[in-house]
DNA sequence: GCCGTTTTCGGCCCGACTGTTTTCAGTCG
């Protein structure tokens, strides 16, 4: 799968261009980008299949946009991308990542300073080269830093949403390996952690040589760091670096349970072993020299006197306590989600119509849909106001009519996503609230409110008997932006009193709650809606990620709005 | 450079906010 790969060179002209004097052009790029980002085919084979034809097709591809995709295909460079990288020769995805950093700045620092990357910003940074350019200033310099340390804290490591699909590709292709007895993510993948520094895959083999074989030769890989009897470790085109290592049938369990980790998890299960006078490592459970247990993890776990632990929560983060206790919850399951309440239509910036994502929301499995459509104080998203809301409503009426008509059990409901203004209040009248099944606010502007300021912003919202959901509570961008400021406690407090529930956000880059802060509510019992920010039909499987992290926060079944029937869902609403 | 119940040219990408300025450019959602 290229796709991402075309996409990023097509985000990164579009950068390149918006350094410039031409409108347009650069939109133009960005919608293209998105298109073959969104395309669910492997581009490669929509090439390969239809020709250049066929590339036309994508949205926001023309003739002269699928000229250059089919010229990366065939030869991998684009030259009119060369160029631009020879006449702006410094690392424009790298600088732009810096928060208030955009293309043009980043060609000014190029220019007068030289800067090239996020190390020479820095340096120029500090020695206050920064603040005497045009346009520039103190307080942008400051700015820079402190987004430069932002990047660096994580640096290397790569959104789990971003990884997962290059690695479920592999997983398949492994399995379907003869050699190949058993397949297995381990480590960070494995637990599902929100980023991911390199993949660790574990075989069971008789035959490890032709396994590897296999491995380092795969589509996508671009060196190998190493390869040898029962291990082989490669970067991947994608930038991330990926370990196989092939184990014995005998201690396939145990090296799950010890590659999966996380490292505390695992420092905590030995001296459990070691407790029971038992050993326990990546080859099995042993009394003596005697192997007792390693075929299955719950073989291992079982050994040494604990039940299953679920990877998610294997953090040493109180889960070996409540195992010993029998105390485990019973974390949620992405089979439990009975709906979706966070979905945009094209009635604003989404790209699919309601009744596209009904079906598709059908398809999951799904008893019903919440079309959450942007309100009007958000123009890029085409917002809608009092007037088209309901307009939108009665579409929504209707469709549900025919969808009961058919015999279909299955229900759209009506809500929006409200945007939260400074002060607390909502950018649309609480009257055209009411006739909605569910409402989420959010806060889409001036993220950088003082403590206090933005607390009192959140929690004026909550205290609107219209709102029921809170989007995105914190804010965060994974390895952009951090949370605002808020009093988490305090916004739990008065979650609970007026009964309105916290989002957990699963866009990869959101993941909004966080997992300590889904146990934070969780023992608040403040109650969570997992949901998608769905703009386009194929992101209603973000819902996985939505719930991996609902896992990793201890979450169960009752604390979750959306794994309830359609009926208890709507009773527990404020209205 | 793409696209078309506005159809082969002329629209498209809006407005708040920040930090720089002293009227505005750049960034962000």
């Amino acid at each position: 799968m290229r796709n991402k790969e075309i996409a990023k060179i097509l985000y990164e002209i579009s950068y390149y261009l918006k350094t410039g004097e031409i409108d347009f052009k650069p939109y133009v790029y960005n919608r293209a980008a998105i298109g073959v980002e969104g395309l669910e085919e492997d581009i490669e084979n929509t090439y390969k299949k239809g020709g250049i034809k066929a590339l036309e097709n994508v949205p926001g591809v023309g003739k002269s946009i699928a000229e250059k995709i089919e010229e990366y295909l065939k030869t991998g460079k684009i030259k009119y991308y060369e160029d631009l990288k020879k006449k702006m020769p410094f690392n424009m995805a790298e600088l732009i990542a810096v928060e208030g950093l955009g293309p043009k700045k980043a060609k000014i620092l190029w220019q007068k300073l030289g800067v090239k990357n996020l190390r020479t910003l820095e340096i120029m940074a500090r020695n206050g080269k920064i603040r005497n350019l045009p346009g520039f200033g103190l307080k942008t310099e400051k700015n820079i830093l402190e987004g430069i340390a932002f990047l660096k804290r994580d640096r290397g490591r790569f959104l789990l949403g971003e990884i997962m699909p290059i690695v479920n590709e592999v997983l398949e292709k492994l399995n379907k390996l003869k050699w190949a007895e058993k397949v297995s993510p381990a480590g960070s993948v494995r637990r599902m952690k929100e980023t991911i520094g390199d993949v660790d895959i574990l075989v069971v083999s008789k035959d490890p040589k032709k396994v590897m074989d296999f491995f380092v030769s795969l589509p996508g890989v671009a060196k190998v760091w190493g390869k040898g009897a029962t291990k082989a470790s490669l970067r991947m085109r994608d930038g991330f670096d990926m370990d196989l290592r092939v184990v014995p049938e005998r201690s396939y369990g145990s090296a799950l349970q010890y590659f999966t980790g996380s490292k505390e998890h695992n420092i905590a299960t030995r001296s459990i072993a070691i407790e029971k006078g038992l050993k326990l490592n990546e080859y099995g459970v042993f009394r003596g020299a005697k192997l007792i247990a390693g075929k299955t993890e719950e073989d291992v776990y079982r050994a040494i006197g604990l039940p299953f632990i679920p990877p998610e929560i294997r953090e040493d983060q109180g889960e070996i306590e409540a195992a010993i206790n029998g105390k485990l919850p019973e974390i949620i399951d992405q089979k439990d989600i009975k709906g979706d309440l966070h979905c945009h239509s094209d009635w604003d910036g989404g790209t699919n119509s309601i009744e596209k994502i009904a079906k598709a929301a059908m398809d999951m499995g799904y008893e019903y849909v919440g079309i959450a459509d942007h309100t009007k104080f958000l123009k890029i998203e085409r917002g809608l106001d009092e007037k088209k809301l309901e307009r939108r409503n009665k579409e929504i009426d209707k469709l549900n009519s025919k969808l009961e008509a058919q015999g279909l059990n299955f229900k759209v409901l009506k809500g929006c996503e409200a945007n939260i203004l400074n002060d607390g209040s909502l950018d649309i009248e609480n009257e055209t609230l009411k006739n909605l099944d569910f409402v989420i606010a959010g806060v889409h502007s001036s993220f950088k409110m003082q403590k206090g300021e933005m607390t009192a912003r959140l929690i004026k919202a909550m205290q609107n008997p219209n709102v029921d959901i809170i989007s995105h509570p914190t804010g965060r961008i994974i390895q952009h932006r951090d949370e605002y400021q808020i009093d988490f406690d305090r916004i739990l407090k008065v979650a609970k009193e007026t009964r309105t529930v916290l989002e957990i956000n699963s866009y990869p880059e959101r993941l909004d709650l966080k997992d300590s802060n889904i146990k934070k509510a969780k023992e608040a019992g403040v109650k969570m809606a997992v949901n998608t920010d769905t703009h386009e039909i194929s992101q209603l499987n973000f819902m996985k990620y939505g719930i991996s992290q609902a896992r990793r926060g201890w979450a169960e079944k009752k604390d979750i709005i959306n794994a309830w029937p359609l009926k208890e869902l709507l009773d527990s609403l404020k209205k």
